[in-house]
DNA sequence: CTGTTAGCGCTTTCAT
DNA sequence: ATGAAAGCGCTAACAG
């Protein structure tokens, strides 16, 4: 299916052009802070100073070595920078995937939140597997970052050695919890799940299933709070109607599990959803059977993605707040390395079950926008 | 809507802890080269060469030097390879955005590839802004990054210049091009429009529309290739049936493009919609309107996501192969640096037309899957 | 408030 | 094939 096509062939030596450069004239040497310093007649440490901890140098001083700064074009070497103060500038970013959306999102927000500071984000990727997330973590310790943010609260003991040893502020994402390695900001993936089950309840849905795809730590929760909903309102729980795959989710996974409960027990009325791939999977399956939603059918997805509120009909989800869990999660971490009293050090960034079209049964059906 | 509940306050000491760290019987000190050679009974520069040139030393002392670094669990300190070398391990990476899906998914190929290796990829998000891929090149120059991967072709001039004079190979990704600054991985945008909407007129459609959001680059180049089209089939193009919005594109936006054409131009039959998130929400659109699709409108998208074959009905759409660009933008960077004879510096990725139920107006339609 | 002196852990260069 | 010596550019620790 792919092709290749070699338009054009001229090999390039990097090396050569880089050592042709420094002899150039010096043209391309980097300035160093000594050049700083020589331009603003101080010593090297005073230079340093200037631009570390103004505070402590006389505003003369300061403005000097702003003037040599600004007229050399001088940019600090991080690797000289960490390599003589034992810590980088890295703030290390450890999350399961990047394929799926929400991760983009939380992403996003972390390095919108890290623009224009000192700091620089440094993502890797565990793919879902915890023995991987401790090589990552061996990795980053190398590099002594500032910081660190990490998806989820289900690190190995290992893992969690591992960032304290770090001795940098950490903070674990998407969740919440009573123990956490240092701080945590997130929402109760479970309670979440419980509020998206009780709202179908209250929508006089009885015979609701599950559908998860992958079922991450995340989605367990979910599905741990499905089983809450039923069990407040004294429903038995059927194990036939918890349809689960370790498949990736996807827009077509949802289709299938939506196939395969029907297949094991049609009465089922209404769905939640692992998340919103998968509901809108499920929508699909059931335009294609033809089942009507919401009246044959109730559908709740989570996370709350742009689509499920456009889509027809649009779909019940759980927003939980990503972007933001990011911001804040560089916000805390900028506020340890600079000393301050930490007042939150576990945060719930909460949920928002967002009622639509797709689980009014009863009432008039909520407008197409969210 | 958003709650932060404050559930626990405690301040940590990170520098106490690390002091700590570092007096208990040097516990936690990292273990450095020298270590390693004073236990496999070589110099330093022995040990080193073990490690980075195995044949210029002899295998008795390459494997002393091996037992030494498992017995001690040595790991090179990043920082200082990169200031004593002048070059570091990073391999940046120069998107414009994480909120789309398909940056997403060329991140995935990118740290599939480098997974293992010895190169960590340094994600930066240039939000469409030139000034701001200037910036971020600058910081990437103090970093003496091993290599970089940019997205597009479209860098001002002291961009490119910022990248030659980083002396390390450099691929353009997402599009193909005569003039790279290096070398370069991707798909004709151009043609790919072009294909698209040669299909919709094969198909029989006549007034066909574009819809487009953020037309950053590449859009504008799909957006020539549909003119492309109309001018091989002799159609003069009507500007009324050109709605194009500077807003980022999602599934919502889609909807609202294809409202706003409708109003221009009732009598339009077809879009080629910017990409999968604009095509899915103008079917949405038609489905709220009662506008059969592919009957009185047909729909081809863009990047072919996995959400377009499985909605109902499954949308045209043209694939691209963003996790392959990714992953062959290490392999060639790779190969640069292992100073390999380079065949191909310019690579045609391609694309493929998926037809489906959303276009097919005349004759059977495809099935649903793929 | 400012300066001096030592490194940080590795690679480079030049010897042997 | 191996080694000794000299930094890379910056910051920490201590003096003044």
């Amino acid at each position: 299916m792919i092709t290749y096509i070699i338009v054009k062939c001229e090999n390039h030596d990097y090396a050569k052009n880089r050592r042709a450069m420094s002899n150039k004239n010096n043209k391309n040497k980097a300035v160093r802070l000594s050049d700083v310093a020589a331009e603003a007649n101080v010593s090297v440490i005073t230079a340093s100073r200037a631009m570390r901890a103004p505070e402590m140098v006389t505003p003369e001083t300061r403005a000097r070595v702003a003037a040599a700064v600004s007229s050399l074009g001088y940019v600090p070497n991080p690797a000289a920078q960490a390599l003589a103060s034992a810590r980088s500038r890295i703030i290390g970013v450890v999350i399961p995937s990047l394929t799926n959306q929400i991760f983009g999102d939380l992403l996003s927000g972390v390095m919108d939140a890290l623009e224009g500071g000192p700091y620089t984000p440094q993502f890797v990727n565990t793919r879902y597997r915890l023995s991987r997330e401790e090589d990552l973590l061996r990795i980053f310790a190398t590099q002594r970052p500032a910081g660190m943010i990490v998806v989820g609260i289900d690190q190995t003991e290992t893992a969690r050695n591992l960032l304290r040893d770090m001795a940098c502020p950490v903070v674990q994402v998407m969740e919440t919890g009573s123990d956490p390695i240092d701080m945590i900001v997130g929402c109760d993936q479970r309670a979440a799940g419980r509020e998206a089950v009780a709202h179908l309840l209250e929508q006089g849905y009885r015979n609701i299933g599950f559908l998860g795809a992958r079922m991450d730590p995340r989605a367990q929760r979910r599905l741990a709070g499905y089983h809450d909903a039923l069990a407040d309102h004294g429903i038995r729980a059927d194990a036939n109607r918890v349809v689960t795959t370790p498949q990736p989710s996807s827009f077509t996974i949802g289709g299938q599990l939506l196939s395969d409960l029907l297949a094991r027990a049609p009465d089922t009325d209404a769905v939640f959803c692992n998340n919103d791939d998968v509901a809108l999977g499920a929508l699909f399956e059931c335009q294609r059977r033809g089942i009507s939603v919401p009246h044959q059918m109730g559908i709740v997805g989570f996370n709350d993605l742009d689509v499920v509120s456009s889509s027809v009909p649009t779909i019940t989800s759980v927003r939980t707040h990503r972007y933001d869990t990011g911001r804040q999660a560089v916000r805390m971490i900028l506020a340890a390395l600079a000393g301050e009293e930490i007042s939150a050090r576990h945060i719930d960034a909460g949920f928002d079950l967002m009622a639509r079209q797709s689980t009014a049964r009863r009432g008039p059906a909520p407008g197409a926008t969210s």
